[in-house]
DNA sequence: TATGAAAGACTAACTAA
DNA sequence: TTAGTTAGTCTTTCATA
């Protein structure tokens, strides 16, 4: 990882569609070189995947669930990840134990998606924030 | 919106680099329809960007950041947006106030990070948890 | 929806460090 | 032996009918 990986990590962040001659073109390199590069990023697992960024509603929100303590968290975020309108589960440490991140039409699928969470009998209890906004960070 | 263009989202979120032939086939359309689709969804807003997810560091984590009441949030959002190893800022409705999603190489720099925050005059309190799992849905 | 031109990605052989 | 380059070929995209 040197300064010319990271400078494509960056440019392929904000557009993954940017054609291996227009980032080299970018960087001063040649096209193999950035070719080369992403290969060897994808395969070493630091780049996890090339997907889309959607909103298909209105509202972003992420939901904390906190479990029972003899829950298995890694089931829980499975089911939860099959759930309409959910973008990732993180199972996280702290107080509460998995976050979904969701994206959902409206304030009212938000809190039909809270309802189902609660309604599970491994769920203790959830706290929910809405995503005003978000901005992308330059990391890497 | 409609299902098949929830089929074809639901394929680039996993991959956003099939080929629209290749999703054409999976979907049993043709490559123009899926091409005009993807084209509509961008336009739309629907898909917000192509992008790539990354892990440079071992770490994943979220750091939720409570500002006193009389800062600019949007403000604040900038500037921790260019910090290095931040993913995303969101600014959030609840408790706290600001949520960095950061990617570190281990929690050496998860909390060098922390300290950056702290150390922010507008910063009043900092939670951190750690991302442990990492789960896609199959939203939308 | 079908087709061909243009753009882009990939292969493989080569060069340099 | 690894990273980078380049020319030729194949694939995908895109515009047009």
């Amino acid at each position: 990882m040197d300064e010319l990986d990271r400078q494509i990590l960056d440019i392929l962040r904000r557009d993954a569609r940017t054609p291996y001659t227009e980032i080299a073109e970018q960087v001063e390199t040649s096209e193999g070189t950035v070719r080369n590069r992403v290969e060897r990023l994808t395969s070493d697992g630091v780049i996890e995947r090339f997907t889309i960024s959607t909103r298909t509603g209105n509202i972003k929100a992420m939901i904390e669930v906190s479990v029972k303590v003899e829950v298995d968290t890694t089931r829980i975020s499975e089911l939860m990840a099959e759930w309409e309108e959910v973008d990732f589960v993180w199972q996280v440490s702290g107080e509460e134990d998995v976050v979904l991140v969701v994206d959902a039409a409206d304030t009212r699928a938000v809190n039909e998606l809270i309802t189902k969470a609660r309604e599970l009998d491994e769920v203790k209890s959830t706290k929910t924030r809405l995503i005003l906004d978000e901005r992308l960070g330059r990391s890497p």
